[in-house]
DNA sequence: TATGAATGAGCCTTCATTCAT
DNA sequence: CATGAATGAAGGCTCATTCAT
């Protein structure tokens, strides 16, 4: 499910980097990307020298971590594409997108990780393939227009999960904040 | 121009007290808060010492350089409130503070500092105030629909910033994505 | 002998601790707790982090060390209990305390700190029962007067050790100096 | 009364000089030595250039300080050896030093003073001479015995003021301390 | 391979002392 | 002379990373 290593690991390898992965999910949901290794490790209950065999960095793991959290969105996106209503399919991830968010600050303190250089516009390649898509299928259906492009819808995404993270977002305000920018794909431009 | 000193300074030090908060919003817009309270008091040609005798702590420092920025904002608010068209000034508000982002990431590294206790809640208030007298005059105008609320359009603000801001925006992809919120909240919902 | 950890350490870590309080003892006994950790580090050949890894705090530190010499004192006070001459123990006590005193300021300076809060108080208590038996068995052996309370005994003893440190007491002094309390012990008061 | 300077001042220079050492005198007794130079400008109600004009150094303004209460001490004991009982001059001494001590750790805090090499001994000079008649007296009453030297007599006295700082003596506590001291002198050794 | 102790650069902050105003 | 801002050397402590066990 989550970011999957290089190469054939150990059963019991296998299991600890799983379990940092999970532990640093949740250390770093909390604490943001400042929290420390050692309580990564000792969440997922092995020594800090784990964490650098499984992850030479900090950013490794933090590379890693996102990774795996991308691909959790692109696998969300893509069961939209599969099964959603083509006309609401794209503001249905916006919404759950943002509700996880407001829960779970991970993604988006990775994306604002100040410190850790991944190439997010290229990690980012997937998901904006998926999203593309959605939209896609909203515009077939009429429900969005059609000069509205990915990048933007992308913007958008990134800017609610932000906005939604250091605003606090109650689910009242989240449903009218992301009310005004679905009319906004909707209704021709101002 | 930017947050006053609390009291009378001697020349020396309110110069002093200048060059520390230009060069603490260079170094924060370009490392981000982590950056070191040694890295300021070098940009600005002083010795840590005097950084210090000015702010006692760095969140002090924070704070400071939060309540100038923030104040400048109010300011641009409230210019475009006496003299700017109603049915407009709300939209080149955003577009304003979206552009000044982009290139000085700022306002958002400190909104979203996270060791740092500032009251954002509180210390928004003013601009709060301010952007809700433009909204207020936009729906006047008949610009914007009568159901927006205040908490909505300060939730985009932010989330087209920290938008802005991580995901790099290009001239024309800033007025892309700024246009569909302005037509949400221009146009009847979805 | 001197402040065992908490918990079973490797053994380098063992020795490391071990090495860290014995060095410790030395520069504070020669520059009193004001001494900086670092050269407690330098004089323990290992880094300053060893020194945090083992006592969190500066304060732990010379409260682990007091532990240690309080525990000292208190066998040294229960070998005499046990196996010295009841009319005569509490003074040989007495002046073994302040002999080693004179040479080591550790302990004295450490009653002395005045930044940490050790509960001397409470600390002292093991130390202070073994010194009431002394004083028991002393005045038992009729060499003691009856009225001779512990807490008069345990004030002389803290006087008498910070006198001999910061007079720099020689062997004669100390042995008349000491003559003086054993002889108001022993005589009817005034 | 306390200290006098080197030269003669300007009255408001002297008012001042006066004023740093009231405040020194506080501070230190309430803080310690460790007390910073601003606080004592701050409760002396100058800034701190004024505190270095009249003491170079921190060292300065503490042996100034010592040298100001050590005269007090003197005058204390030549006023005892001038109209008190000779009989119990000596003990009286002792009370009223300890007795102040215990409400003010300034002396003792001086005494101790780690960092600060005041030549004490050389220091000490007068007030030992008070101390040496004050015994002579005694002697000569029958009221001490005639070994005691001048030289135990101040180790008793450095440590029952250090025993009273450290350790807190309640009046009661202190009259059965000095008890044995007293006693001590008066009888006839072990 | 896992452990967890050791390392050491770096951070924030304090404070005695100097010096421009 | 007084003022109080500036200096800069420490000091305590943290934490990513390395390495002996």
């Amino acid at each position: 499910m989550s970011s999957e290593p290089d190469r054939p690991l150990r059963a019991d390898a296998l299991r600890n980097r799983r379990r940092l992965l999970l532990a640093a999910e949740e250390v770093f949901a909390e604490q943001g990307t400042q929290a420390s290794t050692e309580e990564v490790a000792r969440r997922a209950g092995v020594a800090v020298g784990t964490v650098f065999r499984h992850f030479p960095t900090k950013a490794d793991l933090l590379r890693a971590l996102m990774k795996g959290l991308l691909q959790q969105l692109v696998d969300d996106a893509d069961a939209l594409v599969a099964r959603g209503d083509p006309g609401t399919a794209l503001f249905e991830f916006f919404t759950r997108l943002v509700e996880r968010t407001t829960a779970n600050r991970t993604v988006v303190s990775l994306l604002a990780a100040e410190g850790i250089d991944v190439p997010i516009a290229g990690a980012l390649g997937p998901l904006t393939s998926a999203v593309q898509e959605l939209l896609r299928r909203g515009q077939r259906a009429g429900a969005i227009r059609a000069e509205v492009r990915t990048d933007e819808v992308m913007a958008l995404l990134v800017g609610a999960c932000q906005g939604a993270l250091y605003g606090g977002w109650s689910p009242d305000l989240r449903r009218r904040t992301l009310g005004i920018m679905f009319a906004g794909m909707t209704a021709p431009p101002v």
